[in-house]
RNA sequence: GGCUUCAUAGCUCAGUCGGUAGAGCAGAGGACUGAAAAUCCUCGUGUCGCUGGUUCGAUUCCCGCUGGAGCCA
C-alpha cells in the first residue's frame, strides 16, 4: 500500500525546506497542509514557498482560491483527497506539508463533513450565547462542550436542529484512511520564538506591508485576511486602531501563541515521530528522516 | 558632598493602618468536526534590594549599607 507523508510541525521550523528534499529522494508531490497558503496573494505572511524554492517538484493547493471565495474544512477535505489518488495512481508518494492540523486530520481520517454550510456570522445575531448553549442542552442533555465558546455552540445546536442527533454522536473521525507517516519538525521552545521573531522582520523586509496594504486598499476584508496572522494586525495597524511597532509586536506574539496551539493539537490528534531540527547541520536532519521513513517502509 | 525619592513575579507596577502579597503584560498547560493562522477554558511562592534594631511577629516602622532616579551645591 502506498504511504502518504505527512511532514508537520510549529509554524517556523522549516518544513518547507524539509519537504522538498524528501520529496526529491522519494519521487513525492507536496500538498498544501495549511489553511492560509491555499489563497492566491497571501505569500510573504504565509510564508508560502516560491517558484524558484519547489525546486521542479510539482506543488498542489497553493494559491488555488481567491481571498473573496469561500473555503473551509468540508473543501479541503474533498480537495486534498483527490490529489492524493492523483499523485498515488501516477504511483508517486503523496507528501503533505503545513501546520493546520485540522485541515490534514480531516483529510486523512474518516471525518464525516456535509456539503451544506450556515452562515454563523448572521444566524443568532441578538441571541446571547447562554442563551444558545441553554437550548442546546435542551436538546443535546447530555453534551459537553465549552459553553463560552459561541463558534461551537452555534455548530453544535445547527448539527442537532438539521440532523436530529448530537454533534457528538457523528464523530468518529479517529481511523486512519491511509497508510501515513506522521513527521513531526521541532526545536526548543525559545530557538523557535527567536526564529519566529526573525522571520517576521524578514517578512516585513521581504514587502509584508505592501502585501497586506494590496489588499486593504481594495478593501477585501474577508476571513483569511482578517484570521490571519500577519495581515489581521496590519489591517489594525492601516485602520489607525494600533501603531506600528504595537502591530510587529502582536505579529511575533500571536505566531509564537500559534506554535503552541499546534504543539497542542498535534500530541493529542497525531502520533507523530518527531525530529529535533538542526539548524547549524540541516542535512543531518534530513538524514534522521529519510532514515526512518526507510525503516518504516522495509517494516510494511 | 547635602537633600528627596525609589528598590515587590521575566517586565510594568499595586498592596499590606505590622500577621510573609496580587493585577496587567509576557509566559505555561489544555480543548477542538465547517473562520482552525480561528474559537474557547485553566494556571501567579516571589530570598517583597542587603544588614541590623524595635516587636510575640517586619516585606511593611526605625538606623545603616548598596544600587537607580531627581533636586541643590
Amino acid at each position: 500500500m502506498q504511504k502518504v507523508i505527512v511532514i508537520t510541525g510549529p509554524t517556523g521550523v522549516g518544513k518547507t525546506k524539509l519537504s522538498i528534499e524528501i520529496a526529491k529522494r522519494y519521487n513525492g508531490e507536496i500538498i498544501n497542509g495549511d489553511a492560509i497558503q491555499i489563497y492566491k496573494g497571501m505569500n510573504i505572511g504565509s510564508a508560502k514557498i516560491n517558484e524558484e524554492e519547489m525546486e521542479g517538484i510539482k506543488h498542489h493547493l497553493f494559491s488555488i482560491k481567491d481571498v473573496v471565495e469561500d473555503y473551509s474544512i468540508y473543501n479541503y477535505q474533498v480537495d486534498c483527497r483527490n490529489k492524493i489518488k492523483e499523485i498515488q495512481d501516477m504511483g508517486k508518494v503523496a507528501i503533505i506539508v503545513g501546520g493546520t492540523g485540522l485541515y490534514i486530520k480531516s483529510a486523512l481520517y474518516d471525518y464525516t463533513l456535509d456539503s451544506e454550510k450556515n452562515d454563523i456570522d448572521n444566524e443568532y445575531k441578538d441571541i446571547s450565547t447562554e442563551e444558545l448553549y441553554k437550548r442546546l442542552k435542551l436538546l443535546d442533555k447530555d453534551i459537553q462542550i465549552d459553553k463560552f465558546n459561541r463558534r461551537r455552540v452555534i455548530r453544535a445546536l445547527n448539527y442537532y436542529l438539521e440532523n436530529n442527533k448530537s454533534i457528538k454522536s457523528n464523530d468518529k473521525g479517529n481511523n486512519l484512511l491511509y497508510d501515513t507517516l506522521f513527521i513531526g519538525l521541532t526545536c526548543n521552545r525559545d530557538v523557535l520564538y527567536k526564529r519566529i521573531d526573525d522571520r517576521v522582520e524578514m517578512m516585513i523586509k521581504n514587502g509584508l506591508l505592501e502585501e497586506v496594504k494590496f489588499f486593504y486598499d481594495r478593501d477585501i476584508r474577508t476571513k483569511p485576511l482578517l484570521s490571519g496572522i500577519g495581515y489581521k494586525e496590519l489591517y489594525k495597524y492601516f485602520d489607525n486602531e494600533i501603531d506600528y511597532d504595537e502591530a510587529i509586536r502582536l505579529i511575533k506574539r500571536n505566531s509564537r501563541r500559534y506554535a503552541k496551539r499546534q504543539y497542542t493539537f498535534f500530541n493529542n490528534q497525531f502520533k507523530i515521530n518527531w525530529f529535533m531540527t538542526n539548524f547549524d547541520n540541516f542535512d543531518e536532519t534530513i538524514c534522521e528522516v529519510c532514515n526512518y521513513i526507510d525503516e518504516k517502509e522495509t517494516i510494511s
